[in-house]
DNA sequence: AAGAATTACAAAAACGTTTTTGAATGCTTT
DNA sequence: AAAGCATTCAAAAACGTTTTTGTAATTCTT
């Protein structure tokens, strides 16, 4: 059948018997000597650490995981669905985590999952072909068949987001009081037909951003009307299509309660060709508050993340968890209110 | 000195000789007959693919890579500061890669440099330890150290955009070509009076799209009038800064040219501060066509661009380099202009 | 039907680490 | 001065692959 290609470029690494010759030392304590072990003289570990640098050694990543059996490295693995909404809370992650894992000595790695199908097979192939310690991921689902299938294996992972049954570690954005805090302030500012434009529902944030909406009206004595939520999609149904549809079906909420700014933002839209003025008929509240929420006009009112720190939050844990820490642990991070422009008192208008 | 943790989770993987010995077949051969080679009986064959499929089997990656010296992996290099400005940029073009690459049987892997200096350490430690075959990166500045570095120890690499020398192979948007029609189109609405709010110059393709735009103000009989020009940052000087910068300088443009999109929709609020209105008084055009662009308003005339046909040339050109072509490649892609409603016609205005 | 060629597999070496085991050296103790 | 004890290093095995080399068994030549 086929032969294979081989190939020519092998660019010159030096590996350990070339340091340990240039020193003049056996292999096995040059090891010892850079890897900070005991039992090796001090003048000869200054001479070893000498002629690794000037030989640009690194110990060769593949045969110290074949050997040690540990990658020392983490994976993220981030969907392709899901970056395209919401870019920035991606990269904020993946920042922070990097940060905090490479203070732990850790590698960080991120992957792509085409698909929504592709996911499961992403994290089978990553596991399976032992490239990382451990697997992060995001976008949880109520139930979840890649926390089914890595819970099965013992492979370490923590979430961002929750599931139905939690039975994992995860860090998370307090998403109900986010949605609780956003009926107040606009109870507060004298709205009472309160709808909400919501992000996929097949994710659990979603619900529990609503869970939390229905405990705030509830708190405000206000019922809530299902009539007046209305799930939006990155394809087929942007805030401007939710909007468009809502009215259809009679509804006039005086303000919307967003599940992400470009929900928010092509929102407006929609009430402009409405002929209502965001910001002045109808309040809107945002999510995620992205970089141009504050250059839109009305500049957007939504809810920040400190990204980083939720991020950093999530490679501790890693670490610990690398550590030998086998506890389930459950981390939730604040959402402060940003206010700007876009909500606005209640009140009524015409349509 | 310290002692070694060890740890104790370590997720059950089989191997080779697992598969070997439930096919009842020598290890070499599961080998072979997994890997494609001919002389391997087809009944063997099957009864090894069974096996393994049952299994659970993949080669361990550190093994295969310490055996083949190639570890089938490309790497791609995200700058921090890259990131914040334009993050669909970066992510599509990274979808794009993903997919030639698998194509060709090449993982990709995608590493951060959290800030400028750090860039070159991620570079020499990833090359170091080799953990990949090849590097891409982008934010090509006109003299950079990175490609130095690279070509001295002749590692491969490809970058997204180009330098001074290009000595290299890189993947670009035809950058010249988009200052040139964002003049043209202006000049056509009627501008003579057109200034450009560019994104740092210490990066390549902000000389690039300048030297377009002085193209096409040349073309058109136009004085190049660097008062007009002005500078910004993601930090300091945002689009709304420089506008005001820009007017306080004496200066009154009828149109600018924004090097992103976020730099045109903060001009926007610029204007608007100066009590002018943009799309009305003063025509912009951005770059990049991001998501809410089409969703600020007025929205925004910009250039949009095919991240994912570039990120599948990038991936196509690392294949055919792994795979031994070793000619040097220049790839320009065009980016198509998105007319929308914030460039206007041109002609006086009170400021 | 005897030798040559082919087919289908196994044995073993190698990749670059890490770590265990063991040995030589010098030092302390009696 | 002999025995014991640290200290410092080296030798060797192991990790899981791939590939070369070798060798039976089979088929093809004449």
């Amino acid at each position: 059948m086929t032969t294979r290609k081989t190939q020519a470029n092998t660019p010159i690494r030096s590996d350990i018997r070339s340091v340990a010759l240039d020193a003049g030392v056996s292999v096995s304590t040059v090891s010892r000597a850079l890897n900070g072990y005991g039992d090796v003289n001090p003048e000869t570990r200054r001479r070893i650490e000498q002629s690794a640098e000037r030989l640009g050694y690194q110990a060769s990543h593949a045969a110290s995981t074949l050997r040690l059996k540990k990658t020392n490295t983490v994976t993220f693995m981030v969907s392709k669905p899901w970056t395209k909404f919401v870019d920035p809370y991606f990269l904020g992650i993946i920042d922070g985590l990097e940060l905090a894992l490479t203070a732990q000595g850790l590698d960080l790695q991120v992957t792509l999952a085409r698909d929504f199908d592709n996911e499961l097979e992403v994290i089978k192939r990553a596991v399976e072909r032992g490239r990382s310690d451990a697997l992060i991921f995001a976008r949880t689902r109520p139930e979840d068949e890649r926390i089914d299938w890595l819970e099965k294996r013992e492979f370490p992972f923590i979430t961002v987001g929750r599931t139905l049954r939690n039975s994992h570690s995860f860090v998370d954005r307090d998403q109900v009081k986010l949605g609780r805090d956003a009926v107040k302030r606009l109870v507060a500012l004298g709205h009472r037909k309160i709808g909400a434009l919501t992000t996929p529902m097949r994710y659990t944030y979603s619900h529990l951003t609503m869970q939390g909406v229905q405990e705030g009206l509830a708190a405000a004595g206000i019922d809530y009307d299902p009539d007046l939520t209305i799930e939006c999609f990155l394809s087929h149904r942007t805030g401007e299509e939710a909007v468009t549809e809502l009215f259809m079906r009679g509804q006039k909420p005086t303000a919307l309660i967003c599940g992400n700014d470009l929900i928010a933002i092509s929102a407006m839209e929609g009430l402009r060709r409405l002929g209502l003025k965001p910001g002045e008929d109808v309040a809107l509240i945002g999510c995620d508050d992205i970089p141009v929420a504050a250059h839109v006009r009305p500049a957007l009112t939504t809810f920040n993340l400190d990204l980083e720190a939720l991020g950093i939050k999530l490679g501790q844990m890693m670490a610990a968890r690398l550590n030998g820490d086998t506890a389930v642990r459950h981390e939730l991070v604040p959402a402060p209110m940003i206010i700007r422009q876009s909500d606005c008192p209640g009140g009524e208008y015409e349509a």
